[in-house]
DNA sequence: ATTCATCTTCGAACCGGTTCGACTACTTTA
DNA sequence: TAAAGTAGTCGAACCGGTTCGAAGATGAAT
């Protein structure tokens, strides 16, 4: 790597130590057909000789196309987001673009917008909205995107625009199986109410009941954190006028749990807990907890499809729901009657 | 927002809709003084009614400064490095940079230098490294940078350049613990032997016991997975010839937790359970976990602070290292002899 | 009224690429 | 052997900003 005179190389430094002009590196750059093997050859050694690198403003002011698809995100260490998030990284880098990610601290529009606005400020070509609150969305449609964008784990929402897991279904899987199991009064751990996420897992919760001829309890809305799990657990039990827990995810169930342990509520013989997205610790709480999988990875994976589909100008493809799973563990068990 | 002529509107459309030349609008744009505020104020109203958005290529290219920090990761969702990201995100951004994350699979030579190579395709102004392996490091060593970087959470390598949690002290904090709760034959649960964390945290384990007059034992070393903890701990349990363990992070400690319960040994009366990081979980587990505390937003916040002291010229301060903390909960308690 | 300083605005060059039409030299064909 | 074709290369214009020296306007001083 020479560095003479202080300054990176450019195209016409490469250009100049190869022989050629410097529309001739840019064929070579960008392998057109129409170099003869020997130049194309010469201006490769040169360029690797001088530690050439072709400025990416450049070609993006040109070509107007900037490489970057932009995430939106909530800002949390959540596992379903941070996975997904991972998914779409490699999946854009494989497809020769790059992400630029911005997490927003608060759902209110003020910084939804001025999140939006940095974003669209870089000239992304794409956009990808993994902040589930209802808000954001209202926020986005007021605000003109101007590029294609995809909504994540925004469940009911501008479908085709949206990817999720089937939340709904994941959620009556759960309190199916509690059912079945011979649970007639469940109650339901909520995430917080602005999420769609958690209120697709509320919806199911009722008709799935409703369809059993159940009646749904008051749903105990929460934070995600397992904190607020051991919490509402430990007022819960207080006066225990249920069999089973369905809690929106896996932190608040290990929240609960640990308020069963406190209590001295014996898992899953007086209490059956059921989680939801199957964290890879959920496996090892005690006891193990019986959850219902999504496939974060996919979601990720989709995301990045169906934006370069749309980037391709192909038409977007409406594609079947991601189903979600049951993973059937010790923490359930049959109703006592 | 208007759409004359299907063109987004650059700054010449903005000056002549304003009637000023466009350099004019350029001062407005990086509040040059010598504007007259009426200029200012129809140049600014303007710039609001076609819903111009200066390119960020064209500046870049001019000013040759990208504003884009470069984040090389390895790819987990673990909940340290998340963190870390999430602070340097912020920061970053209040700084008026925007992050280009790319993380890699693996650590062998090929993949770290390709994630290095798409990070300074971009022309990132600054770089930084989280991804705690030996080889990244030696990768990094052998490539010329070319811009300043720092690097995440790998103690004891490159100082001034790394910002990281005292980690064998973290250890020590650990493994002191146990000792002064009268432990004498204490097990390591490492972290992948690669990982930089991994072996401060041996190191502390070891200096610390050896300080106390005890022997160390043989480390097992693991990969950080709970699903790992669980096994390890389901052998060492076999031929149980230790009192106490530490564990390398919270999610292995969860695992062991679970052998301890599937074996029936009672913690912390027959023994004693240590992780790391402090989860938000790991207050939780079963029974509530002895852990360090580490401060990620911190080390986030610290290096996005040195990058910009060394991109304003500023020579890099050498701070203090940021000290863990020990967290005593339930899943530790005295030897019984 | 003229000169000069100051404030504000303008013109032109430049950053480092891509792209398209034109040019050259060498084949092929009639 | 002249005309036509073709592979390979070149010149120039352009993308949308910033920056610096120069110029126009305004008001104060002489």
């Amino acid at each position: 790597m020479v560095s003479d005179g202080r300054r990176t190389p450019n195209i016409r430094d490469v250009a100049r130590e190869a022989g050629v002009s410097y529309q001739t590196v840019s064929r070579v750059l960008n392998d057109s057909p129409a170099i003869r093997p020997a130049t194309r050859e010469q201006v490769l050694r040169v360029i690797d000789e001088l530690g050439y690198r072709p400025n990416p403003a450049a070609r993006a002011l040109v070509t107007s196309r900037s490489g970057i698809i932009g995430v939106l995100s909530s800002q949390s260490a959540l596992y379903g987001p941070t996975t997904s998030i991972q998914a779409i990284e490699v999946a854009a880098r494989a497809a020769g673009y790059r992400l630029s990610v911005t997490s927003i601290s608060t759902s209110d529009s003020e910084s939804i917008r001025a999140g939006l606005d940095f974003l669209l400020g870089q000239s992304i070509e794409a956009l990808v909205v993994l902040a589930p609150q209802v808000g954001v969305f209202d926020a986005l449609s007021a605000m003109s995107i101007g590029v294609p964008f995809v909504t994540l784990e925004a469940p009911g929402l501008d479908p085709g625009r949206s990817i999720s897991v089937d939340q709904t279904r994941g959620a009556r899987l759960a309190v199916r199986h509690l059912v079945e199991l011979g649970h007639t009064e469940i109650v339901h751990l909520a995430g917080p109410s602005d999420w769609l996420e958690a209120q697709a897992r509320l919806e199911g919760y009722r008709s799935e009941l409703a369809e059993a001829g159940l009646r749904p309890l008051a749903p105990v809305v929460g934070d995600w954190t397992a904190e607020f799990g051991y919490r509402a657990g430990c007022d819960l039990l207080a006066a225990r006028d249920f069999t089973a827990v369905f809690c929106g995810n896996d932190q608040m169930a290990l929240g609960f749990l640990h308020a069963c342990r406190d209590a001295g509520v014996d898992v899953p013989r007086e209490l059956s807990v059921v989680g939801f997205d199957d964290t890879p610790e959920s496996a090892h709480f005690a006891p193990a907890l019986t959850t219902v999988r999504q496939n974060f990875v996919e979601i990720g994976n989709r995301a990045i499809a169906l934006l370069l589909a749309e980037l391709g100008g192909e038409s977007t493809l409406d594609s079947d729901p991601i189903a979600p799973e049951l993973i059937v563990r010790a923490s359930t068990g049959p109703a006592r009657s």
